[in-house]
DNA sequence: CGTGCAGTTGAGCAAATTCAACGCTTGTGG
DNA sequence: CCACAAGCGTTGAATTTGCTCAACTGCACG
């Protein structure tokens, strides 16, 4: 059965007030920050959606699990990101953090309602939605390509969301990356290391990624 | 070189007043429709977004070409579909008519003026956009199954889209299909065939598919 | 009545998965 | 503080799945 939109209970409400970095939504909205260990659950397929959720710190992935017993993610979130724009009051997707995580929360019935009234906060809406759907358009082009080069290209989207010299440092483990690109840990090892044999990266630990030739990456991913 | 939005060379308009089927943004907006022959381009990747689109009938398939050479179809659209939402200037797929299709076009930055003013406009683009990252998100599912179960899922799809009775009637060849999917053509025809023989559906002609246990495509696909 | 395109089927091949082993790091308890 | 268990990542070998190449059918159109 679906929780109701009460905060989970390993949930740790920091302050009621909006914090430096919040978005001029939540100085509307009195968002709040909330604490997620790794691995908790945000929220799952059919739940009520209560809130609408910016990554203010760690990362978040959203999912489907099949019958099949596979994990397919749709999508990683990061600092700054916004996830959880639910138009319907049914999630359609599960949302859990990738390791420790703070993430901003706001109230979604109150931000729809000031989006009624407010011009630019629909356009946000509407901005923040349309973006979440090109990530997912570039997301479909990756299962186009064989297995090295869909890891070229989540590495590639990797780089531009997070990297900030030549150096990304994954949030997320293998078993993640295989689950977002639908292939196996073993193909994302293997191809990691083709990768490196083929000098475009060095895998200086499993989660530090040096880019050592993004060009030849963007290649391969287009 | 992009083209900056003049009409197609052999697009037909038809009346400068909205038709009936004209959604409400019409009635506003002076939205017409453009008649398009098999295989006609729409817009193009990069290419200036000057309109957005309503299948009036016929159908549309927006894509990426990779430099692998293969296709990967982003989505299809049928009668009653909206397509081309860009909120920047640029379009990021391109599109073209898989059949002999009338479209309703809308004025982009008009839509986009009255939805600064118009909360049920603003209201009714995110809506829309919203709709079309679920179907995204849904299409992105398919890739975590094998062959057959991507060709189940693709069925139910287009029989929730267009199916009246138990019979769907694919707008598209089996090439679109496959470049939808991930597939080849080969592996999609041995796919129809296996679901044939699984009592599933029955090929009553390449593109007339009589859905004879819907359920059980449905069980394939989850 | 060909000609051409779309779809299906078969055979061999290539790519990714499965199954298995092993190294490395991390954390825990003796 | 060391030893060892557990989890993650990598690598290898065997298997499976889907792809490539090729032939053939049926249908539509000139």
């Amino acid at each position: 059965m679906p929780r109701t939109g009460a905060l989970p209970h390993h949930a740790t409400p920091q302050r009621d007030v909006p914090p430096t970095y919040a978005s001029p939504f939540a100085r509307e909205l009195m968002g709040f920050v909330i604490s997620y260990p790794p691995d908790a659950e945000i929220y799952s397929e059919e739940e009520q959606a209560e809130y609408f959720y910016k990554v203010v710190n760690g990362s978040v992935r959203t999912y489907k699990t099949l019958k099949n017993g596979r994990r397919q993610i749709a999508a990683f979130y990061v600092p700054g990101d916004v996830f959880g724009l639910e138009t319907r009051g049914k999630h359609t997707l599960s949302a859990d953090v990738v390791a420790e995580s703070n993430l901003l929360l706001i109230n979604r019935s109150a931000l729809v309602a000031l989006a009624e009234q407010d011009k630019d906060a629909a356009g946000r809406l509407w901005t923040l939605t349309a973006a979440e759907l090109r990530r997912a358009q570039d997301h479909i082009q990756l299962f186009a390509l064989p297995a090295r080069e869909r890891v070229a290209g989540f590495l590639v989207e990797m780089a531009q969301r997070l990297a900030a010299d030549d150096e990304v440092e994954l949030p997320m483990a293998r078993q993640d990356i295989a689950d977002y690109l639908g292939l196996t840990v073993e193909t994302v090892s293997r191809s990691f290391t083709q990768l490196e044999r083929l000098d475009a990266i060095t895998v200086r630990t499993s989660r530090r990624i040096l880019l050592r030739n993004y060009f030849a990456l963007v290649r391969l991913s287009a």
